[in-house]
DNA sequence: AAGGTGTTATGATAATTATCACTGTGTAAT
DNA sequence: ATTACACAGTGATAATTATCATAACACCTT
């Protein structure tokens, strides 16, 4: 088993991979290899797109690095942001099982890099090894759980309280820190909860005037937490 | 392979049942009758809870007759329904194999039957054969890319496209009929959208005011459907 | 250096939606 | 029969959010 995995670092070397515990945990050391050996990381540049709408999927992505948005487009010119995945989130949680073509697009709204996997491979996979697709299923429904889940949350909330639910987000789930760089624009922020880029801007504003948090161009900083959080909760 | 099928009738003979096809495309013919034997139905009126929140999971429920609808309660009284599920239809789609324990309600809006299987049962059938685990995984995988797909639509609409939306589901893939009996209220319809009961109320009289609906009391009939779909593609 | 483009920002106004108030209506419970 | 209660419906008003206009600024491109 050492040998193995000293084997396997060379190639699958990331610590926290989910996806090769996943396949260690219920894959055969000489297929884990083969796993290993096959992926490739590809690496992208904020505003890259990596998946467009429409296109035919063949490949399982992984995060690795970065931060990406999920994003759907309709007949206007404006997209809906539907989630963001970061390092060690399955990319490739909606449509992947469930339709031929990508329903939605895959962006890199930081510098990132992705693990690929040929699909027919991780179908293969799948189709063989009952246990490993019972966890990749568990996996799976609890990427999609989190997304209605926060869908609720936001449909719950007026303006302020999605504003706040979004910095609370990036500060608790993506930078688990309360000063940050705000990945994405004012625009964005208002794709992602439904509102429109002014009113967004104008509630940044508002919480800057209010000392909740402090704004300097993409940096923020959240200096009332205890509020901010009652804004989002209630207001 | 006739007489099985005829031996199978007896306990599951439900022509459309997509768990029974499930079950007999990927699972020997004994256990097939096994789980027909097991399976128990279950029989509720409208209005009945069938899964409280946060109740443990360890049933699987697939629906073979009536409406329900998932929901998910808020800390104030207002609810927020996320999906509807109509016969063949797998209820417990969310939560089921990525919690132990419901996150959602579901409730009987029409009186339902219901088949469960329990849980064990099908998670040990899922970790022994991994076929039954791909085809369960993409059904799920369809069942909650349907939600997350209905939840940007009506995002993305205003008030009167939501009530129309809202129509044409209803018609279009619960009744498949222009003319239907509305199986939840005016609130529920509310809820559903997210806006308050009064301006539902308001939009359907106004519909009925421009002749693109007729209403007698829950009876809904589609007089204008062209201009119905219009408004919720635009409106 | 000049021009184009996208982002951030703010104000005024219009549109949309929520809230409150009140009226029925039907139905279940006592 | 009478109360209670949820539901359907309508109007007036308040609150919320969108739209339009404008400006400053950064960042490309040429």
């Amino acid at each position: 088993m050492p040998f193995i995995m000293s084997e396997l670092n060379l190639k699958c070397s990331c610590e926290q991979c989910q996806l090769k515990t996943l396949f260690f945990t219920h894959v055969t050391a000489d297929e884990l290899i083969d796993m290993c050996e096959i992926k490739e990381e590809r690496s992208y540049s904020k505003g890259d797109v990596i998946i467009g709408e429409g296109e035919p999927i063949n490949e399982f992505l992984y995060m690795k690095e970065g931060l990406v948005k999920l994003s759907k487009g309709t007949f206007e010119e404006k997209d809906q942001i539907i989630s963001f995945s970061k390092p060690f989130d399955f990319v490739s949680i909606l449509s992947v099982f469930s339709s031929d073509k990508y329903k939605y697009s895959v962006t890199a709204v930081e510098d990132s890099v992705v693990c690929v996997l040929d699909l027919d491979i991780v179908k293969n996979h799948a189709q063989q090894n009952a246990m490993f697709t019972m966890d990749l299923m568990t996996r799976v429904s609890q990427a999609t759980d989190k997304i209605v889940l926060d869908s609720l949350e936001i449909k719950r909330k007026h303006l302020k309280g999605r504003v706040a639910h979004v910095l609370l987000y990036f500060a608790n789930h993506i930078y688990e820190n309360n000063e940050f760089e705000l990945p994405i624009s004012r625009r964005e922020i208002a794709e992602y909860i439904g509102m429109t880029t002014e009113n967004v801007i104008r509630t940044l504003s508002e919480f800057r005037k209010d000392k909740i948090i402090k704004i300097f161009g993409k940096d923020i900083q959240i200096a009332d937490k205890k509020r901010l959080e009652n804004i989002s909760e209630f207001g």
